[in-house]
DNA sequence: TTGTAGGCGTTATCAC
DNA sequence: GTGATAACGCCTACAA
């Protein structure tokens, strides 16, 4: 299999290698007989274009780059999965290709931008685990590196687009949902306060409550199934319980036995035990995020960062 | 922040770009001193190599490739995501950069390589998921495209390298752990006969309850929570259950609550519910797989092919 | 040991 | 509408 490049196509066609590359950029400035001609040339010899030349002559890769995280606690870690998945598609059809890479903390993580950036001529960036003073996204927008980001930028300006699942709306539907199958004491089983996910996944469980005009009974444990075992064993009232994770969730069944629980991230593990859950639309949210980059991309982008909240559902199984 | 090329450094450093390239590439071919000053240039400049431009001379672009599937039953998804972990991890080291693709049945997979070989002229794949009748690695020898697989070639020649875990040990060492605790009547969950890595999950335990001189007693279920449950409900006589995965073990705890049981893959619901399981070295897999891989790319390769056969370990927990 | 020349495949520019 | 020419940054000869 000899290599084929454009001048090979050229040849076949009879015409210049400037008007095979016409006729794949800039197709309509070609004669309509000319770019058959070319484009069965091209088809016949299985031509494909060759990224690193033509990098060289615009400066794009057509690359995108995710960081792949060690799957901290675990029963989360699918959740990454899930999206990268989703993205890897999604960037596929937009033309696109995805580069992973690993970093521990905020400062590694931007070294591998320098050096992805100028190695690679990264086209740009997807962020995901955003987080309160995050220090990535500004130095990405001081140097004009496109990216955007999953989860938004807590506590900081909404200077870039975003694509977010709307946490307080996965336990608000959560809580209706104990609500309509007749529960009216319904405590919440969170994180410490101070992330924003996890404020915003008690704020929809608080809001629900507050606007049926019930008490309320919550409890804080840091993520993980023993400590969300010894956190529920307090919530003396309740006779349902919204979690903020799988991990606490099961944490909860293990330690209130016959109440009704339910979880967040719709985990492999939630289908496995019967775990009603919180499901996040993370190829929804990949594609989201592929379209806004793309647009940066491409330079069509409105002025103003766009912003989207994605609603996620409740997956209702046996818990509750 | 300017573009610093080769020929930035050469000028810094009072050379010629060539004596820059040589430091680079073949060090020990430059006077020390020469090499010296010409370090300390690309230092404080901060200079890179382009990748694109090495890879126009050289035809290799320091990229590899890995398939990311969708996390199929959902329960062993984070297998592949630690892999890929430790894979983007070691790579990095060796100095390459892993590339993501999906790809639906082998035959769009070997599509894929094409368009990934000729469009970005990736130096090496990495396979996932090998099984009988696999297209995908004689297409790829054919080409002589460099690949190592993360699991045997089952039912073909070992033409070429692979790493693999020690499925069979697995079981046998789950299975010498329940005989320890003093059970003797241990059965075994499993798949349906003909998967590779499933019919050597059942030897590790065949064997060893044959060398004990016991006798066995084993069902056959497709994976799942629930069809494992209901198949382990045939084990009538069993005080123990080795499982061939997590599922099936969740599926066994469930129908025969009180019971020794032991998964498959340490994957993070046995965690979550205290199931004893198999643990894939799956850092140390992937670490492998890129060593192999970087002999074959530097063309360091033995002739004949190697073969890794990785032990896994027994995670004790509450269910045995 | 160091420097010079040429070309990898593509596209932007500018003639025709 | 089409084609010639140069240039992107690097590396491999070869010459000095």
């Amino acid at each position: 299999m000899e290599k084929v490049t454009i001048a090979t196509v050229a040849v076949r066609a009879g015409v210049s290698r400037q008007t095979v590359s016409n006729v794949i950029n800039t197709p309509e400035v070609v004669r309509p007989e000319t770019r058959e001609r070319v484009r069965e040339a091209i088809a016949s010899l299985g031509y494909r274009v060759n990224q690193a030349a033509r990098q060289m002559r615009t400066g794009r890769s057509k690359l995108l780059a995710v960081r792949i995280e060690p799957a901290r606690d675990g029963i989360n870690g699918s959740v990454l999965d899930r999206f990268l998945h989703g993205l890897t598609d999604a960037a596929t059809v937009a033309g696109y290709r995805v580069m992973l890479y690993t970093a521990s903390g905020d400062d590694g993580e931007i070294a591998t931008y320098e050096e992805l950036l100028t190695e690679y001529d990264l086209d740009g960036f997807v962020l995901t685990s955003t987080h309160h003073g995050d220090p990535r996204t500004s130095w990405l927008a001081e140097r004009d590196v496109p990216f955007v980001t999953f989860g938004r930028p807590w506590g900081a300006p909404d200077t870039h687009s975003w694509v977010d699942v709307d946490n307080a709306a996965g336990t608000a539907a959560a809580t209706r949902h104990l609500l309509a199958t007749g529960h009216t004491r319904i405590g919440f089983l969170g994180w410490p306060a101070g992330s924003g996910v996890g404020d915003a996944r008690r704020e929809g469980w608080a809001s629900t409550m507050a606007e049926a005009g019930l008490p309320t009974e919550d409890v804080v444990a840091v993520d993980g199934v023993d400590s969300g075992a010894s956190a529920a064993e307090r919530l003396t009232n309740a006779t349902a319980v919204v979690c903020a994770s799988d991990s606490l969730a099961l944490g909860a069944m293990r330690a209130l036995p016959g109440r009704a629980i339910v979880g967040f991230d719709d985990t492999a593990v939630a289908r496995a035990v019967g775990l009603t859950s919180v499901s996040q639309p993370l190829a929804e949210a990949a594609g989201r995020c592929m379209d806004l980059l793309a647009e940066l991309l491409d330079g069509r982008a409105p002025t103003t960062p766009t912003h989207l909240l994605l609603p996620p559902s409740l997956v209702v199984r046996r818990t509750a």
